[in-house]
DNA sequence: CTGTTAGCGCCTTCAT
DNA sequence: ATGAAGGCGCTAACAG
């Protein structure tokens, strides 16, 4: 069923049934009438690829993300699909997991797809800085990226201070008056290297720097459970610890747990990211709010500006919160 | 950048160009060789537009879930992306909530977007059978719903025996001891009514019907605290819970916890799906594994199917199992 | 108010 | 081995 079947059986010329098709003012009533009747008659539905075709302008938005899978992304894909689809757009998915060679064919093929735009979400995709070829098939595509820089004029970012971020976290602890805290990073991309520094300039400025420990581990339950571990071996002394994720967090509330050691009343343990997971551990989980939903839904926005008018935007900042539950909540 | 371009800078007719890009024989290596070199030049990408116009052929799924942000939906997402991008399509993600007008919505723009097929994930989408307008809209569409149906001849369904899931956690509680258990429902979906049905039948099975005890409540942590509440109000007798879904579950366990009984020592308790949160449960939490992973990627190699040759495929089934935990643990 | 005529960018016979 | 021409379904001047 295209237009030509619609304009033949309705009596009309193809224009005419664009015409109604798009809503313009100069048809008649009856020709009108006509014309829609013969297209719920025969159920007809305009192809949006032609009209793709000739607008250039195909109503499809890429969202690429490393990993639908985790709470933080499903998050920020959920924000992002509601707050497009009510611009009328479709999302794109892409899971890339964190190998640029993947980013770079999904790319390609977005932008095969003429899709109107792209939002990145995570720094993880700074890694595209490093790639001049996926940089040049970005070339002409509007871009915005969560949480991340991109070098091309077609790109704007949306930032979180995640460095301030880590400091709320560290502030938090000290006024408890905790001193001896442990930093994890359990994950590798430019935001985790900057709640990282963070933790330090904090410790610094409260001259405890001596005291800052750093550890590195796997994202995730054993992850967690592991920096555990090694602490206890070392025999560090530690009072609190601070992760740059939640589910990682869990995992050292989960061997904390197992190992007798009390949470808050020996350590006090914060996360990162104020996903569901810290609701449901027990103790519940302090967390830092990252803001990802407001993050991502300003990253829309900001793409739909883009796309629409042509001009760049300087990169908006986004500030992070505490928020404290049981496990290190002061005891009182 | 079009084809008509790159013919012109190399001299030859777009028809050529087309051959390379297709990678047909009949091309002189000299020929094949200066396209190409002319293309890279001019970072060519050609439009899958204009292909899709001509091959009525869009590479792209729809993938319809209620909300991304529910694990075990981010979950299916996932799988049935990295399934369906290894086939070479695209997944456009579609949030519908749990409104049919959203459905109906969604649907339409697919179709009017000639998405090459569309999969429905859950059996809240069984809703469609009562809106024949949407059904209209699917005539021509290759779909594959899982854990759902759908009476047309242009869906095939991939089931999941949730009646025998249910089962199985009774099996388990009653083995364990068990005669006074309860059955919680959180959402209001088929897949949810066949869940207390195996509850119920699996009763009687046993001859402990006259014990059975069905409650209705909201879906999370909340729902799960509330329909604790009640029980206890109520003065009921219970020693084990089924929930049919884990964060409702979580919740159960939480208002136990706070309550002061002992899971599994007063109470047992019991989840379904097996999402992340039943690892992340402190006791951990026993959950029947609906294989959604299992369910997600043979619903996407049907619908491949589907697309290729239109023939209409049966119903596939899919046994869950019972994955045991602390929640529910035999002290032994 | 309505119809004719070009494209949009690409693929595909059919010739040469 | 290569090119010319028509068509995919729709929109947009430009004429009547």
């Amino acid at each position: 069923m295209t237009i030509y079947d619609i304009a033949k059986k309705a009596g009309v010329s193809i224009t005419t049934v664009s015409r109604v098709l798009n809503g313009k003012e100069d048809v008649s009533k009856k020709t009108r009438q006509k014309v829609e009747t013969v297209m719920l008659e025969n159920n007809y539905m305009p192809s949006f690829i032609a009209r793709s075709l000739v607008a250039d302008v195909t109503k499809t938005i890429g969202v690429v993300v490393m990993d639908v899978r985790i709470p933080h992304y499903a998050n920020t894909a959920y924000v992002a699909e509601q707050e497009l689809s009510g611009a009328g757009y479709h999302v794109i998915l892409c899971n890339t997991g964190n190998n640029a060679e993947n980013v770079r064919n999904y790319v390609q093929d977005l932008v095969v797809k003429r899709v109107d735009g792209i939002m990145f979400v995570s720094s993880t995709f700074n890694m595209m800085q490093e790639r001049p070829e996926i940089l040049a098939l970005l070339a002409e595509t509007p871009v915005v990226i969560a949480n991340g820089e991109l070098p091309i004029p077609s790109a704007c970012s949306v930032l979180v201070d995640d460095a301030r971020g880590t400091e709320l976290a560290v502030q938090h602890l000290f006024e408890g008056g905790h001193r001896d805290i442990v930093h994890v990073k359990s994950v590798d991309k430019e935001s985790a290297r900057i709640k990282q520094f963070g933790y330090r300039s904090a410790m610094e400025q409260r001259g405890i720097e001596g005291r800052a420990y750093l550890l590195d581990t796997d994202y995730g339950i054993k992850g967690g459970r592991d920096v555990v571990g090694r602490l206890l071996e070392d025999g560090r002394v530690f009072s609190a610890i601070i992760c740059d994720e939640d589910l990682t967090a869990i995992g050292v509330l989960k061997q904390l747990a197992d190992t007798g050691i009390q949470v808050p009343g020996d350590v006090a343990v914060v996360g990162y990211n104020n996903s569901e997971y810290a609701e449901i551990a027990s103790p519940t989980l302090t967390s830092v709010d990252g803001k990802g939903n407001d993050c991502s839904k300003l990253s829309a926005q900001l793409l739909c500006g883009l796309i629409e008018k042509r001009n760049h935007f300087p990169p908006l900042y986004i500030q992070p919160e505490l928020v404290v539950r049981e496990s290190s909540r002061t005891k009182s």
